[in-house]
DNA sequence: CCCAACACTGCACTCAGTTCCAGATTAGGA
DNA sequence: TCCTAATCTGGAACTGAGTGCAGTGTTGGG
């Protein structure tokens, strides 16, 4: 776009930040998802407004749709990043290990995020189950991690197995080994959640996904 | 209507049809789901709005409302039977097949109707893809479904198979397998549709679910 | 034949999200 | 130092979804 001319100048010349502008950007988007965050926790998402938000972290409403293209986004926002560090963690596992193996150690970076603040969790968990609206998107937004997992995993499955007696022509085999672990993941977070989060989750993600571990690993 | 007079307490008396008036009110409710569909195909879904629907369909707006609680529903109300369906046909599998296979099979239900109106599925799929709220919901009904075959699945798994050596208490395993199987659903799906729905999308999922069927099964 | 239940409508309201504009701020080059 | 262009900000006006209500039919069924 137009940052040719003003930010690439600075960024790219020291190599160091990502520039003052957006420096100062990420604090103040860090800062209305602390107000925010906190004002779901005491009223409740839905009965929190936009205009209160932005008036308590002391600006306008309009200033707040330049930092969050919508309400959700302030709950939701960091699960891109979640995804990214998620495919990273695949990325980086040997290149030896089965698929399986490598998404379930992958899943330790989220268990790892997961907790250190158990507590932020759960509050959060109980948000998303008290908005059906907020629920769907986070769901979806998981879904956008398939995406940049099945590369990794299409890797490691090869190309084409055993193309079996009547091929289609069509492989879903990656995609559908990566959502059947992040049901495993679902499923753990889910009952350990109802469960009143007693027993370390780590444990209950390993049985569960020693029970559906496909077969051909 | 001429059986209103001589009605002999028809409705409520012997038991059979849900009543007249609840008949009408389905046939309004499948009309305007029809309008709603066919100005969705032509216009596009975020660009008709409600009072569109209303018009075409020959009400007020306040009247849409007392058929459907929100405009996604018209589109994804339908997936609440197709749930249930699906949950009759797990139930109706024989005592002795493993869950796995049990769940392939009642999967044929869902098949069935999407073979039964393939471009209308196709369509369908192209608009959720078109809209986030949508497709997100649309997720988030999927999810309902794990619940209603929950019940099904732990039956078949057992009360807790092979407890392992750190028991945690928690049993996911119902929940964790579903999800799965119904990942490779999804997974079929989306990869039939990326390749323009050439091949049956039977042979897909077999393939699929032949690839991450569970290994303890 | 009656009446309670239900159906339909219009209206006013809240809130999310978009668009446009005008002014303030500031980073970085001349 | 000053200039300029990009960015930040506030505000107003707008659309559309969804809610609540009050008034007025309409009819199913006893």
């Amino acid at each position: 776009m137009a940052e040719a001319s003003g930010g690439l100048g600075l960024g790219s010349g020291l190599g160091l930040g990502p520039g003052l502008r957006e420096r100062t950007r990420r604090a103040v988007r860090a800062e209305l998802m602390t107000v925010a965050m906190d004002l779901f926790a005491r009223k409740g998402y839905d009965a929190t407004t936009i205009d209160e938000i932005a008036a308590v972290a002391g600006m306008s409403r309009s200033s707040f749709f330049r930092y969050f293209a919508s309400k959700e986004d302030v709950v939701l926002d960091h699960l891109d990043a979640l995804g990214e560090s998620l495919a990273e963690a695949l990325a980086q596992r040997p290149a030896g290990e089965d698929a399986w193996t490598a998404l379930r150690r992958a899943f330790d970076v989220l268990l790892a995020y997961h907790a250190r603040d158990p507590q932020g969790a759960r509050g959060l968990r109980q948000m998303l189950d008290g908005n059906p609206a907020l629920r769907a998107r986070n769901l979806d937004k998981q879904c956008g991690w398939h995406d940049r997992l099945i590369p990794h995993i299409a890797a490691r499955l090869g190309p084409a197995p055993d193309p079996g007696p009547a091929d289609t022509g069509i492989n879903a085999r990656p995609e559908a080994v990566i959502g059947a672990a992040l049901a495993c993941l679902e499923a753990a977070k889910r009952a350990w959640m109802a469960a009143g989060c007693r027993a370390p989750l780590d444990k209950v993600l390993d049985d569960v996904m020693r029970t559906v571990r496909p077969g051909a690993f």
